[in-house]
DNA sequence: CGGTCCGTTGAGAGTGATCAACGTTAGTGG
DNA sequence: CCACTAACGTTGATCACTCTCAACGGACCG
């Protein structure tokens, strides 16, 4: 299968070599069930996870028990990337769907920063990201309404999955639990129902079972508290001096 | 003036011929008011910037007016590197007091990758830590009580104006408004107010007007929603393959 | 001295949480 | 293939944390 290089392309073009350094990455994908841990909150952190097929979380624990979901990654993210500057993993790491995904051990980020530049930047410039989707996330959990927040969800999930290659005509797979909802945007599993059934009833989503389909794009960006920040790819490469 | 080089030795032991360049950064640097904007969001991208000296923000605008304060920057920050990957940038710096940074032109970026790997790496690393810092504030402001988040904001503040020098005997400088620090933890001023005088009055802090003690670490860690996690220190570049 | 910004305090309202119950779906084992 | 069970989704009633609106005092600045 090939490998998802959508997001480490979209900033830096990558030469044939990258790509055969990238798919020798992906030869010995290794595969986790659904529900299953990648790695645990306070494990060592060997190396990062480069996300093929699936989709996977990652996600705090309160002292309280309380659960915080980060981020859902989908096939092409890296995953378990800050960890790196902890003395053991910070978030946990769980599959939501089945997942392939392969392992990048420490040493071979530290190769790539030596030897690889290109790579280098295309890492660099992707965390950037991670950072921006981040700044989205605390703005919408910080100053919105559940039903803002949701809305943005949603769209946030259909461009992302659409780079992806994964939505048909406005819909695509949803095996979220409206429990993993809440905690991805801080509300509880009834009150995730409740806006759902509402962004429904308005017609601006369709649910089926473990699939959602968009039907009012406008609408939902209506209720949107913001527009998403355009991204400004390759731009951003040849911006600091890389060669095409 | 000596640059404050704390946060890019965090993980990264530097070179002569590294602090030089940065020294030459840090040369001739541009000097901002307090309340005055550094950058605003959908200016064009020309760079970072690396905080001398002084307080700065940076925060996000909802089309319903709402401000979201994404972080408050302290000296030894970069400032601005999410929007490398923008075509305007996305959130909007400030300067909370009088701020002396210097700007790093994109293109000095683009060499440092290419030419530079341990500078890379420090970089690098450094953004997995703002991703830290990211996750925590998202997990506080989703999941924490307006108590919990305070205490977790204070103790954090102190920390990182800590590991910056500007700590003296748990007393340090405290330049926000009340609607400021709302907006950065997702509530209203009225409430920050109440908020702190609780705090106050359960005499974990202690405030006077632009300085705040803290009186009772133990006690505000017993209301905050976590422990913040331990940072891998040199041993991350080590991890990764970096010679010392 | 007057104006503006900031902090403080009170009263009332509302969004979302909590508690609880029930129906439905999916997974498991006989 | 069916029975059993647990997980998930749905709905209602009530609660409370935080917001909203409003007013006032003090500090700083022109």
């Amino acid at each position: 299968m090939q490998p998802p290089f959508h997001r480490l392309e979209e900033f830096v073009g990558l030469t044939p070599s990258d790509i055969n350094l990238v798919r020798g990455w992906a030869a010995n994908p290794r595969r986790v069930a659904r529900h299953q841990p990648i790695r645990r909150e306070g494990d060592p952190v060997n190396g990062v996870f480069f996300l093929l097929a699936g989709w996977a979380a990652s996600s705090v624990i309160l002292r309280d028990g309380q659960r915080q979901v980060i981020k859902v990654h989908l096939p092409g993210d890296m995953l378990g990337f800050p960890s790196l500057v902890l003395s053991s993993a910070g978030e946990t790491l769980e599959a939501i769907t089945d997942v392939s995904l392969c392992p990048i051990p420490n040493a071979a980020i530290g190769r790539l920063i030596e030897h690889n530049p290109r790579l280098t930047a295309a890492l660099l410039l992707n965390t950037q990201k991670e950072r921006v989707a981040l700044m989205q996330a605390l703005t919408w959990i910080g100053s919105a309404s559940a039903l803002a927040r949701m809305a943005a969800f949603l769209l946030d999930l259909h461009d992302r999955l659409d780079s992806a290659g994964l939505v048909i005509d406005g819909t695509f797979d949803f095996p979220l639990t409206q429990q993993f909802i809440g905690d991805l945007l801080g509300l509880t599993a009834v009150h995730v129902n409740r806006t759902l059934k509402r962004l429904d009833a308005t017609g601006y989503v369709d649910r089926k079972k473990g699939q959602i389909t968009i039907l009012d794009f406008e609408g939902l960006r209506s209720v949107s508290p913001n527009l998403p920040p355009e991204p400004a790819g390759r731009a951003a490469w040849s911006r600091i001096g890389g060669k095409a």
